[in-house]
DNA sequence: TAGATTGTTAATCGATTAACAATC
DNA sequence: TAGATTGTTAATCGATTAACAATC
């Protein structure tokens, strides 16, 4: 999975971007892998794999580091998302505090029903049928996807046709990524499935031993 | 990580409902490895991982299964779940319609402020000060934590301190999980900048293609 | 019996870490 | 120069897959 890189050249850029701050001037690949609780061989690896040199006994450039990343990031263009589903989770979702600090702009939002409806807002609300044009017009790339369950496949097909590459998915129903576009499911129920799988398994663990 | 096996788990669980429906009495490792896109090894090892035994020619009984897989994923029990911070995101969570069908249940919330408070609500939202007693009495194991983030640490330690022993924490600052409690960051933020970043290779590698 | 599928062992693969030579 | 840190190669580890003997 390439997916561990990226995640942690974000994590890499915003301890960073604290450290930056605080002064900083370089860092070390082992200031790194300690923040992080990796190995430093790794963060050299991934720096290297993405070009990020050092100098043999002066670690890394914590400005050129920031910069580099914000690059490989996509971070120096605004990244403009819409949201398609304006229930209570999309709708809460458009007003995510989280994204502010990460460049991370919500354009537009998206829904069938016209009482979700409002194209005066400080984040507008379209009807769904206006979803291609705006797409195509302002060129978005990435969509968040917060539509009920028996809307989801077809308005998934929707997006990928208008030609947005990259989809966030809250939908119940895991979707594949195509070779076009990219799909990342956001499964709350298994999230918290997970939680109480190992609160029961390290309860039954403790019962074990007690037995013992 | 033994994360995804318990994903998996949960998907067989699933697929394997499905199959029920449609009248399925026996599954074969083969089924289920097509479903999921992996192969029919990994089934049967994890479901000799999990004591799941089936017969050498007749497969698995798709009723023996379900039954303990749910024993396995704490299903037969209700899997109660508070929610801290009942802002936009928070409240929109306590509503999520995906948690119905896996037998979560969102039994309270806790907020600060008192315009968000309603004891008598159909999910009542209690003061945060009565945190402790609510989870003590009523024997939470698991919260969601969707605290600004000024409020995360402080608070996440106050559900470790009353005995919380699962948290799905939904705050932008990443938190270890410690030995008595399990924390599952969901960083919505992140989940975007993947996104971007794989939109942005795609089209760099095209690019390349082109100047090629 | 012959055929099919499990359960399990060995092989493969990818990701991470350890080690160390290169060099600042 | 001596010492420290990178960049890179080899070793390790864990997860997945392939293969096949056991057996229904």
């Amino acid at each position: 999975m390439e997916y561990d890189l990226i995640k942690r050249l974000s994590q890499y850029k915003k301890i960073l971007v604290k450290l930056k701050t605080m002064g900083f001037v370089k860092v070390f690949s082992d200031n790194l892998s300690d923040a992080l609780g990796i190995s430093a061989s790794l963060v050299r690896k991934d720096f290297a794999a993405c070009n990020l040199t050092g100098k043999r006994r002066g670690g890394y450039q914590v400005n050129e580091l920031i910069e580099k990343l914000n690059i490989l990031l996509g971070k120096n263009s605004e990244q403009r998302v819409i949201v398609v589903g304006c229930g209570k989770l999309g709708s809460a979702l458009m007003n995510y505090r989280g994204f502010d600090t990460e460049q991370i702009k919500i354009v537009a939002g998206f829904d069938t029903n016209p009482q979700r409806q409002n194209p005066d807002g400080a984040i507008p609300v379209f009807p769904v049928d206006q979803l291609e044009a705006y797409i195509r017009e302002q060129r978005i790339q990435v969509a968040i996807l917060a539509v009920p369950e028996e809307a989801s496949l077809q308005t998934m097909e929707r997006l990928e046709s208008y030609g947005i590459r990259g989809i966030l998915n809250f939908a119940q129903v895991p979707m594949r990524s195509s070779e076009n576009c990219n799909v990342e499911n956001v499964n709350l129920a298994l999230e918290v499935e997970k939680l109480f799988y190992f609160v029961n398994a390290q309860q039954t663990r403790l019962r074990i031993k007690e037995q013992a």
